[in-house]
DNA sequence: TATTGTTATACTCTATAACTATA
DNA sequence: TATAGTTATAGAGTATAACAATA
């Protein structure tokens, strides 16, 4: 009986977090859309710029695909494009000639200035909307549950009856 | 002085916020894909069959498109997909023949079901890798976090020099 | 042979503009 | 004239397969 209660528990507290998931995925792609088209950026192209901004010396394409969590053919495409805006250099690798190095531009190091200027103002209005006490906890429990669902095994075949 | 331990305080914690949100945006994203592969939908698909789920008498197409957040060249390609495999019917409306009404279909149900029943076994994965006390909490900070989020004020130029 | 990365191709989504049909 | 929705078109991202160059 008690655990007929605990499981229905379980199970409204899952159903909510399903759709927050949902939503969280869904509204926070769209507002970080939003705030990058002002620069005409996309958010894989950003997210590019993002991880070639936190290393120093740059990064192979296969390295940019595996920490952007995409396929080479994709990275191609996108690295293409920030060329071609004078964002990133493509250069061969003279150590191994079959890779190549992209790093940043001048001109891509000062747009993501201009964004992070942006983002700071935006992120400030965020904190300044939440009480002291919600301020102080957000950070680990949005951290926390990022790593959880990260650590989560990916579902590779549909579950069949019987649960 | 202490002002500025304050400030500074408060940049860090808007650059590590910043910087969580890029992943949680971009992370929640792959896995939701990850999970709709399998029964080969697309997120904005199965977004759109998730709220006509919702509700009880189907949807018309200017309401997908508002509560989906598309516009409605896109929502008429999502649904032309959904209707060529068979899991919505968009039908004319007989009180306003302007307009469309967009409903599950049998075979749409079903499949809402079956992505259910896998989802929950996720989400039980989920809640069972987190303490009991961090479950308490969970819902009710990404609720917040989300409704900060969609209430602020969407930026609509670039901040210029001077902040 | 294995690895790095690209090209070719096809599909989905997104955005804009022009259009049709109904109100 | 305004509203609901589509079509046309173009660009970006994603996935697979086939390929070239280097190791």
């Amino acid at each position: 009986m008690n655990e007929m209660i605990d499981r229905n528990d379980l199970d409204n507290e899952a159903a909510e977090l399903e759709a927050l998931a949902l939503r969280l995925s869904w509204g926070l792609r769209h507002r970080l859309q939003q705030q990058l088209e002002v620069f005409s950026l996309t958010l894989p192209q950003y997210m590019t710029m993002n991880i070639l901004h936190r290393g120093s010396s740059g990064c192979s394409m296969s390295e940019l695909a595996e920490a952007s969590n995409q396929l080479s053919p994709t990275m191609t495409g996108i690295v293409d494009r920030l060329v071609e805006r004078g964002l990133v250099t493509r250069e061969r690798d003279d150590r191994d000639r079959r890779a190549l190095r992209v790093e940043l531009t001048d001109e891509g190091r000062h747009l993501m200035a201009r964004i992070s200027k942006q983002k700071r103002a935006w992120t400030r209005g965020f904190l300044q909307a939440l009480l002291p006490e919600e301020r102080v906890t957000i950070n680990a429990v949005l951290l926390r549950f990022l790593e959880v669902v990260e650590a989560l095994p990916a579902p590779v075949d549909e579950i069949k009856a019987g649960e």
